[in-house]
DNA sequence: ATTCATTTGCAACAATGTTGCAAAACTAAT
DNA sequence: ATTAGTTTTGCAACATTGTTGCAAATGAAT
């Protein structure tokens, strides 16, 4: 577990913090997608507010994790696949909140629709995000 | 153009008042999402912070504008369609930022992909964001 | 162990959003 | 048009969220 995480940042050339282990492992422990706050709050307040700020953007540039758009306008950050590295994500996959508890899955085995937009317009990046009742909630 | 604006209210059942006709003439002079800064400043700084929340609030409950998730954690808002009521949005459409000039469209020709969810999963909404350079900064 | 770069925590600040309350504006009825 | 009652507005104060500069602490490499 804990060498999996080392693995992580050694591989972004991060070094090795207790900061950025316990916030790797929150989402590992998890598997889902996490807000500031929710680490926050799952941190035990051992760690600045700023410091959470800054290692999220820094996992963000890395490649680490990706951000969610949700709609009540709370930026969510899940694990990247593997396949996303520095400056480029791949995290091309469907986003679920379920309505009930208000978790967000990443669901890589969805396949992304594809959107046809108007002459003119080129899609650079599809967002799509998906609310409803998730498996555990129905 | 007043007219039509002062018929949104009366028929939502809403006061008529300088801020709500200010804003709705925002809406409809624009023809594009605006964030609470965007009117803030669009307004000429008229009106109170806390006014512009209120109406904001107001016209997403009464379904005349509704909200757009974004991948940066700004909350832009647009008109809806005549098939929205109160309570009950009917914004199932693609929302378009172009990454040039930062322009959020609603897509209302584009038909909404259907996305399959896992077993277990059901959807109540969907909501599909694209970014890309749009039809007139290409 | 020492050096050097990076990271952290603190403080201060900026931006964004919320609430209570009195004054002002709007609506409806005379 | 005036009045009475309700709704809306602006202000003040506060809460939350995010940002920046800087000195101290930590991590990495020799």
């Amino acid at each position: 577990m804990k060498e999996a995480v080392i693995d992580i940042l050694k591989h972004s050339q991060l070094s090795i913090t207790d900061n950025r282990l316990k916030i790797l492992e929150l989402f590992q422990k998890n598997q889902k997608a996490l807000s500031h706050a929710d680490i926050e709050r799952l941190s035990g307040k051992h760690f600045d507010r700023v410091t959470i700020y800054r290692t999220l953007q820094t996992f963000v540039d890395k490649g680490i994790i990706h951000t969610i758009p949700t709609a009540d306008n709370s930026i969510m950050y899940a694990l990247c696949k593997e396949a996303c590295s520095e400056g480029h994500h791949h995290d091309d996959h469907v986003h679920f909140l379920c309505d009930t508890c208000g978790t967000t899955y990443c669901l890589d085995n969805v396949n992304m629709p594809e959107v046809n937009v108007p002459k003119g317009f080129s899609v650079h990046q599809t967002n799509v995000l998906v609310n409803g009742i998730c498996k555990n909630c129905r």
